[in-house]
DNA sequence: TCCCGTCTCATCCTTTTGGCTGATACGGCC
DNA sequence: GGCCGTATCAGCCAAAAGGATGAGACGGGA
């Protein structure tokens, strides 16, 4: 018997979930969460074989958060990351955190089963739509953007002018147009519209 | 009996909704569908007394233009919205395709169970935060773009120039500056990264 | 030790953007 | 017919952003 604990804000992705996995006869739900912080003690008080844990959680901290905490609390615990979006960041993060898989809300059930079955046994799995995004964050090593210039980036995200990114870091408006030109060299884009753009796209909404 | 039809492209979200309105014994959910195309088909076929409508669908016609489609059709169809976020834009355009009321995911059951009740006499109900925000567009009708300034504003979040943005709509720089200007005073904002961001975090991702 | 990545700054020059003012044209609406 | 919103365009000027190049400081790794 595979034992589970679902983490999701939603009450109906539960419910659904549950219901899902009912059907079969060697998985059986022994507890649910409905926020980050909730899902961590939850765990822990049932040490279930495998987690199924959403990354938007509303208030609180988010899914890989939850995740890294348990990483540190129980090195062993199998992950599964249960979300509705594929980002880039996303992926690399939750993987980064510990997931042991990452699932697609709108996989099928079957694919949901297997997960489950070989997280228990210690196998990774990754959507389909998921793997392929991975394995080209991978292989684009040059948007690894340096620490600093994440910075900038984010604050530019929030529409600031070169004089306003200066103040902002203590720099001098030359040391933004000197990070700015790395990060559109690195993002391959030639204004900081476009930068923008591709920013806030990649992060977050798909 | 209230017969109910759920249109979402997941399917666990459909099991939770489906698990939760078959605890009632006045609701029931004849039929599911899980795309726009499909949801316009499915409900035509059942008439049902309630829509719950995703808006976010994957590929094909998203929710609103399924509403919108529904509404010619069965103009009297009672539509509720059933989606994870509150974006304003897609608030209005839900409300202004005919919906007739506007859950969250996170809605406790017993909200949902009430929006069905009232949808299938006919009275309309607005999740709490949805609600506040529609208030807050419909106070601030400033951000009514235009038609045309709508269309350079999409443009404008895909990173173009003045000149491109010229060229794409086959209008001189100089009337895309102009258009620029008056939205940029709608938006409130006062360069094209700020109308981006804004309008990039506007839409869609929360 | 020397090299390399990172962060910092500067100068010069070009292109782009933004602010302002004013103008024409078309289509509703009172 | 006059008014208003919308869409179109022009010219002018100042500010902002972008491109190119060079360079100093610091720290870690070969």
């Amino acid at each position: 018997m595979i034992s589970v604990v679902l983490v999701d804000d939603h009450l109906v992705v539960r419910s659904g979930l549950r219901a899902l996995l009912s059907t079969q006869p060697d998985i059986e739900v022994v507890a649910e969460a409905s926020s980050g912080e909730n899902g961590v003690a939850t765990v822990l008080e049932h040490g279930p074989d495998v987690v199924l844990m959403d990354l938007a959680m509303g208030a609180g901290i988010d899914g890989i958060e939850a995740i890294r905490q348990l990483r540190t609390r129980r090195p062993k615990q199998a992950v599964l990351v249960f979300t509705t979006y594929d980002s880039d960041a996303d992926i690399v993060r939750a993987v980064d955190a510990g997931a042991m898989g990452y699932l697609l809300k709108d996989a099928a059930p079957d694919e949901i089963f297997a997960a489950v079955r070989g997280a228990a046994k210690g196998q990774s799995h990754m959507s389909a739509p998921v793997a392929s995004r991975l394995f080209q964050a991978m292989r684009n090593p040059d948007e690894a953007l340096t620490p600093r210039e994440a910075e900038l980036l984010t604050l530019l995200t929030q529409g600031l002018s070169n004089k306003e990114l200066g103040k902002k870091l203590f720099i001098s408006e030359a040391t933004v147009k000197t990070h700015l030109a790395h990060i559109y060299a690195k993002l391959g884009v030639d204004s900081r519209a476009s930068a923008i753009a591709k920013a806030l796209r990649r992060e977050g909404m798909r």
